[in-house]
DNA sequence: TTGTAGGCGTTATCAT
DNA sequence: ATGATAACGCCTACAA
């Protein structure tokens, strides 16, 4: 295919040489109103466009920031990238995106392929295998802005953004409490992740604070496969002591049990009440319908894009500041966790 | 932010000259193996990347390819990409992904960005606004390669995935006639859109043939605003001569229905009968779960960037062929279309 | 087999 | 205000 003329070859039409060319369409301040405007009207008629490629190399930056997440089939994390979009490509910016699967290994890899400077920055949120952190590390150390959000790897000293996770899962298993729940179990992903020690502490805090013993037969780690967990919580919900309360740390954990308590002939909310972080668009119509600790996610990815264009597009910016930000999920209490 | 270390200074390291180093690196067959040897694990030793700018401002290509759909929190599209992400990464591209949000104006904005060789291909999906077609004729013109699947531009002469829209539809819609269901709505997001037409078709043939005649007013335009498209919804089931069943061509419209027969006291699939284009991941966990046809989305990802690789990949390889390529679609039958 | 040199398309520096 | 030149990092004729 071929690519449009070139700034040589618009300078050669308007008779004029390429950096005075260059300098016109960069609005320099030393040219003169007069060659300014015919070389732009040119550019405009030839439909120029600037080589991206000649311009990243002679600048080093690539306009690109790559957003690595851990599933694209997940509501949350596409909300996520619309509002970094939303943000970014007002800039002039790219967007890069890569799925990790949730496998270390595929994020080793393309962390690894982000190291030559084909993207300037890098918002990620870590996959729930990740506990060596190396390539991260690796990245960081090379001066890469990165900013973690959501699954956040504390050991980088830059920013993040999340929920208020604790406080969420505090709320919500108090909720599941006050709705008469004496036994709850809390479902989590990895004991790996952020979001995992962050909501678990606020469950276990709310369950001391509210008198109830914590149970650890009713921590329970899943997998990502979704057919082993539908098995994993029919079991637990067959046990004689089983759990009638539920907090699902993510969303798929929550639609498992929903599968789980199907096969069982249980019903929700009168032998288990569900709640969870979900940022699925159709809460209510499930059946029954789902109470949800809903992340700001459109937000979340707004601001991580906020902080990071101000980061490339202002001079000597300092390095992303080491700090965590929260934005509040919302509690919508809906009939999953209703005593009827 | 450094980069990391380049050829040039690498071949210093090595008392080689560049290109040697390059050749060494790039496996030509004019290179002693010694040489080759050690530099390849110098390179390694120093972690050495080639600057991807530098190569694609050489050689003319980016390694990379543009991905633009119409939404990001749609299933079926984040399927897609998955299936695209498969191949592709396999053979070292990285994937551009751009949402239209169904608007005209943002895909033309979009296409324009990528008029300057920022991406070696595209593959895409038109948005519902999308008529006017010159951007994408640009392009084409271009000769930069273009992929549409889905919803595709048939005035393009070039390769198009879908599914078998028109028979899918067809099937689906005889389903509900011998579901019992004598007037029958067809949900539709715009009319300009391939598949609307191929499965509105689908849709009035299977009308026909089971000897029922179509009403105009049962063929529903619906707005991507789903507050909208659900008070439509209310008030054709409203209607005296309302709807007792319908075909959503696009799951979002289902899902509209769903609310708005929640607010209207009726019931599906007592007062109407439901079946949906839909690749969501949860079609039995609705009340009642969805009759659904299921796109193979995933696999239509997959056959694009195969024919991509091949094309980008292979020596003076043929324009894309204009021919469609139809993937067959899934009907899934579940209690929103069941006689009770 | 290896080295030298030129150019891909920009932009910044220096000279005019 | 404009032009000439060099450089970004890589690859590939061409020369040795």
């Amino acid at each position: 295919m071929k690519n449009g003329i070139s700034l040589k070859e618009l300078a050669s039409k308007l008779n004029l040489a390429p950096s005075t060319v260059s300098r016109a369409l960069n609005d320099s301040y030393e040219i003169s109103e007069a060659t300014k405007k015919k070389v732009i009207s040119m550019a405009e008629h030839l439909n120029y466009q600037p080589n991206p490629f000649a311009r990243s190399l002679r600048e080093n930056k690539s306009k690109t920031i790559a957003v690595i997440i851990p599933e694209r089939i997940n509501n949350f994390f596409a909300q996520v990238i619309d509002g970094i979009e939303s943000i970014t490509s007002e800039h002039g910016y790219h967007l890069l995106v890569y799925s990790t699967h949730e496998d270390v290994e595929k994020e080793k890899k393309i962390v690894s392929l982000l190291q030559n400077g084909r993207a300037d920055a890098i918002v990620m949120s870590v996959s729930s295998q990740t506990s060596d952190i190396s390539h991260l590390k690796n990245l960081y150390d090379r001066g890469l802005p990165i900013l973690f959000f959501d699954r956040v790897c504390g050991e980088i000293p830059t920013t993040k953004f999340i929920t208020n996770d604790y406080e969420s899962a505090f709320e919500g298993t108090r909720h599941l409490i006050q709705q008469g729940c004496k036994r709850i179990a809390f479902l989590m992903l990895s004991k790996e992740l952020s979001i995992t020690r962050e909501r678990y502490r606020g469950y276990l805090d709310a369950l001391k604070k509210e008198g109830i013993e914590a149970d650890s037969n009713l921590s329970i780690c899943c997998s990502h496969q979704d057919e082993e967990n539908i098995q994993l919580i029919k079991a637990l919900l067959q046990s004689s002591d089983r759990p009638d309360g539920i907090l699902a740390s993510v969303e798929k954990l929550a639609l498992s049990t929903y599968h789980a308590v199907k096969k069982n002939n249980l019903s929700i909310p009168d032998d288990l009440k569900v709640i969870s972080f979900s940022n699925m668009s159709i809460p209510n119509l499930l059946n029954p319908s789902l109470t949800t600790i809903t992340q700001p996610a459109e937000a979340i990815g707004q601001e991580c894009a906020k902080i990071l264009i101000k980061k490339l597009t202002k001079p000597r910016q300092p390095d992303l500041p080491n700090e965590v930000i929260s934005l509040p999920s919302q509690l919508t209490i809906r009939e999953s966790t209703l005593v009827r």
